[in-house]
DNA sequence: TTCATCGTTCAAAGCGGTTTCAAGTTCTGC
DNA sequence: GCAGAACTTGAAACCGCTTTGAACGATGAA
């Protein structure tokens, strides 16, 4: 049934009915009142797509997917930051709309987005440093958020970002009091945002100690388990292992966790263990003591403050850009303690054990 | 720019550029050629708004991802599915729409996504056993295709499932052939169509060899880290522990290696461990010799065949419902081994550790 | 009583495409 | 050279809703 049947049905003009349903206040409220009663009735829920086309509103929003042909990985982030912002979405009647693409695709699928009309605002996930993302963004002038920030772009956007320096910053001191004097940092890709200022974060907590940095222990690539499992194998097989290793999130800790145990050297005692911990839902890192001493922050909260921020903007409520900074506190687990003497990584039998082939 | 300007610019009627641009084929050869340039040139692209109320058509596919109050948790498998299933979309020229929902206003959205008519077809995502949503779609007449099955529906309806009866009898049969005798389960939540396929194949299987199934092997819950971890512990820590155990999941299998090690029991000599893995992308069980002895079955290529079928569907190049039914075939990896002679458990000293509290 | 005002309602003109149907043009075959 | 088929093109209706501008009756002020 459409507003022209129901309308005429109910004895009605389709434009009262319009207005009715939309919450103009040009209506009585005995006509309202009918108008609802009517529809919920005769089961008559208004065509979106008319209903767009007439507005000019898409009533969505764009998320984009890039997948590499290479390393056609999905960001476990993804889906929790998806969840947070469509349960926003969906509370202000807004739908989301996915693009899986190619990654060489991504701008035009963003231009396309935008120039089809399909979406009234778009988010960027995993900025870059100096994305060119966000300058197209700007260009076309579609409203949009990005979930992080990207260095060395300038003009003014939307963001909600954790505060990743002083995170890794924190992390580090905390391990240095601790002793600790080696520490490894298995970071994200090289290039992302996040990632450079964790790298800064790690890299600034160890000068302020007049502490080296060490590039044999410094690792970035992408997170998976395996990845965080190759590289803390390489480190503790390497001639001066480390005695702490910071892990960017909680995949690769996994990774790392099964690399101390395949070597038996103990995770909290022989080596600590610091991650950062984006709250993913099935991989909680909880307890009355967390499994892991972690810096934390929700990424499904990053996504409802994002949805938040673009429909604020989209709705004209916002003139001004919204910065948002998430502090990421840091709640010590089982997966760290005073740095062991040297000694304990220097007895023979160990050494063996740590470079066999 | 619009049809109207542009076709007016180039001096063509909008009839004409209309078909020009969606390939009809009473358009000549040069006109076509000039149309599609000039497009390009001069940027030019058709209102997707304006396009699907005109043909009727949404050109979207609608997912929907329910979170529920108690354990909102958002499927890891989730977003590897969609990765598959966006990829054909695109390729279509297809939107995918993401609604998240509550649970219990799961149904609703889907009848809302189809009278809105904003999609021109659905997915749904982990049914349960005689799972509501299938009627609901035949009902309201929305093209949909179901990845995984629900037993006791009546009616054809299109779906893409894993043999997981016969995956789980494998592993099961598997682990009996290796001398295991006890086994433990832990598997999907209760009520998941896919879980008590699971559990009906590893109890057939046990049944086979006239082996009694021991309820207290079986778990059921959803599947986190936490819960491979809480259940491993809780069965190995029992007056008959098993030597092995079937894992539904690689994410539930990294807690149960988590609580092997933390017990000081051997992954693979001592407690055997097979698990279903699902081909995620960020947690791949990989290498010479996979870490885990695994029935596989990538969820990806999953969601590319359920959005190609999906897609048939509505196109209606199908007549008859489809069913694929994918095998897993059963790779073994380091995590499985014969059964310790029983007196290894029984040593003091090791069920001293085992029942610490 | 009359005129301005207010509160309601409606007719009709969009929104920007697609598609039907008619018409004009160019080819054939005879 | 001409009728009829085969190609091309275009005018106008239509998709189902929103919104502008006008109309109408009721109310209140003059």
């Amino acid at each position: 049934m459409n507003l022209k049947e129901f309308s005429h049905h109910i004895g009605l003009s389709p434009t009262t009915v319009s207005r009715a349903l939309n919450g103009y206040p040009e209506v009585s409220e005995r006509t309202r009142r009918k108008v609802l009663e009517s529809a919920e009735r005769l089961g008559y829920t208004p065509n979106s797509r008319a209903a767009r086309l007439a507005t000019g509103r898409a009533m969505t929003i764009g998320h984009i997917l890039p997948l590499s042909k290479e390393h056609e990985m999905v960001n476990p982030i993804f889906s929790d930051f998806i969840a947070g912002a469509g349960e926003q979405y969906s509370k202000s009647g807004y739908d989301l709309s996915l693009s899986v693409v190619r990654d060489e695709d991504e701008a035009e699928a963003y231009r396309d987005l935008a120039t089809r009309g399909v979406v009234d605002g778009a988010v960027i996930h995993g900025p870059k440093i100096d994305d060119p993302r966000i300058r197209l963004l700007q260009e076309i002038d579609l409203p949009f958020v990005v979930h992080g920030r990207s260095s060395r772009v300038d003009g003014e956007y939307n963001w909600v970002d954790v505060n990743n320096r002083r995170a890794f910053w924190r992390a580090t001191d905390f391990l240095l009091d601790l002793g600790h004097r080696r520490i490894g940092l298995i970071n994200g890709l090289d290039g992302m945002d996040f990632a450079t200022r964790r790298l800064n974060g790690y890299g600034d907590a160890l000068a302020a100690r007049g502490i080296a940095r060490d590039p044999e222990l410094v690792f970035s690539g992408e997170m998976t388990e395996n990845y965080g499992f190759a590289t803390t194998m390489q480190m503790l097989r390497s001639p001066k292992p480390p005695t702490a290793i910071l892990v960017s999130s909680i995949i690769p800790a996994m990774g790392a966790r099964r690399a101390l145990h395949d070597l038996g050297i103990g995770l909290g005692d022989e080596v600590s263990v610091v991650i950062h911990d984006d709250d993913l839902s099935y991989f909680r890192n909880e307890g009355d003591v967390p499994i892991f001493t972690a810096t934390r922050s929700s990424v499904r909260e990053a996504g409802r403050l994002c949805a938040d921020i673009l429909l604020d903007s989209i709705r004209g409520a916002q003139d001004e850009c919204r910065h948002v900074l998430l502090e990421a506190d840091l709640t010590v687990g089982q997966s760290t303690g005073p740095a062991p003497a040297m000694r304990h990584l220097l007895d023979r039998d160990r050494t063996e054990v740590l470079r066999r082939p």
